[in-house]
DNA sequence: GTGGTCTAGACCACG
DNA sequence: GTGGTCTAGACCACG
């Protein structure tokens, strides 16, 4: 598993790792059930405190992407959290409403952010397409 | 300029300001060269600190959004902000991806994530229109 | 607020001060909106260490029991938290089951189980009573 | 002895073998003085630690709830353990009050509760009952 | 002055 | 060896 985390962001260290996780469970590079990086690679292999490494995978516990067990390790979950539908629909629109501001401040019409967005779904669904290529050639 | 704060939010008040002044321009209700209210007026009219507001600004214009003018107050820029495009394109694709990954992980498929954006899209434009009518009323 | 820690429980510390404020924002001690003791007064008080302290806060804010402002301090959230209907019940229910198992398990008929639970209820509604009336005279 | 383990819980295994162990005593699917499988039956049909059962029954033994005898097995023990009366209330009551503020913080209201209650009280005896069939036509 | 992040380093619980 | 808890102490962001 590699991360790729920026000392000098504003984004939290802890917060880059969760997010990264994320992404490569999003995108299928980390299957439910499978066991992630300890605490303590992930802190060497990052050079971040084993703290902060252990502070990423705890939110992300409590976000049921991951489960922790002592003695075992930390691996992905089985299923999606579940979450009110209405909570669920709240986040969504309001991640949609930021992004068409942000779109309008930097200039782009929203005609041409459709587009984007179609071809950047393009793009996540050919790099999951890879993943999992990847990882039916090691079985 | 009517702003919704939301003290109680995990996102700080000066940042919530940058937003919503950034979403007034971006639905044309602050329209370039119009003179936004005083430091003084948004603190009080908003009941935050000063100091808050006066951060805000200075985050606004650092973005380009708004241009101070000493002893005369602080206008909507004329022209959008300029942008490196790489770097535009850059900020959009990283915000389209995490959309991308949060909407996965909510469990909502790819084709719907498209379809609420045009409908998000579709809201923010008819709100757009009603400021738009209502600023050439005033004129 | 007063809290009551036992250094030798097998229980965390930094969740022993998350069930107690659980408690009292259950009882209408600590009210909707209300502001909390800082981790800083918290840490001094019960003699933990300031990180301990900011933890409990950071658990309840991630279980929707408080909300956390930088600068301004830790409040009661004005709403309860939304979740899944289906995910209530399940807890809730896991709760009770675990409750006739320990009370079998202590030789407690259930019968008699279900009258203490209705003791301790009313036992709670006095003392969230008091609370009230506490409050109330302190306007 | 059927166990049903979930190593995915954040509760440990050898936990989960004592919870589920005083369940069947407490349903009467276990018998006072009934022989219990020994540590590596356990292990082998569990699938688990020969350490992690081993150190269930002991666990279970402090507890009173079982009884080992060397070179013979482990049974259950012929009277419910002595505790203290006080002791017994008082974690009774300990249980009873984090179920109530749990209830009130999910916002189900106390009467609710009560009914639950008594509803997998219902359910809990309708199950004792069917594993006392079973027993009775083994024998 | 408030909460948030991070490191270094210790000790503990579980398997 | 795994994750979890806690302390001590530093520095930062927000208001």
């Amino acid at each position: 598993m590699k991360l790729d985390l920026d000392p000098a962001s504003p984004v939290p260290i802890y917060l880059q790792i969760v997010e990264q996780v994320r992404r490569l469970v999003a995108l299928g590079a980390l299957r439910p059930g499978e066991r992630l990086p300890t605490v303590r690679e992930v802190a060497a292999r990052s050079r971040v405190n084993r703290n902060t490494a252990a502070r990423a995978y705890e939110v992300l516990e409590g976000q049921g992407i991951v489960r922790s067990r002592v003695g075992q390790g930390t691996f992905v979950s089985e299923d999606a959290p579940r979450l009110d539908p209405a909570a669920r629909d709240g986040a969504l629109d309001g991640a949609l409403d930021r992004l068409i501001v942000e779109a309008r401040s930097l200039g782009v019409p929203l005609a041409e952010l459709e587009k984007r967005l179609a071809r950047r779904i393009g793009a996540f669904e050919k790099e999951a397409k890879k993943e999992s290529a990847g990882k039916e050639q090691k079985r």
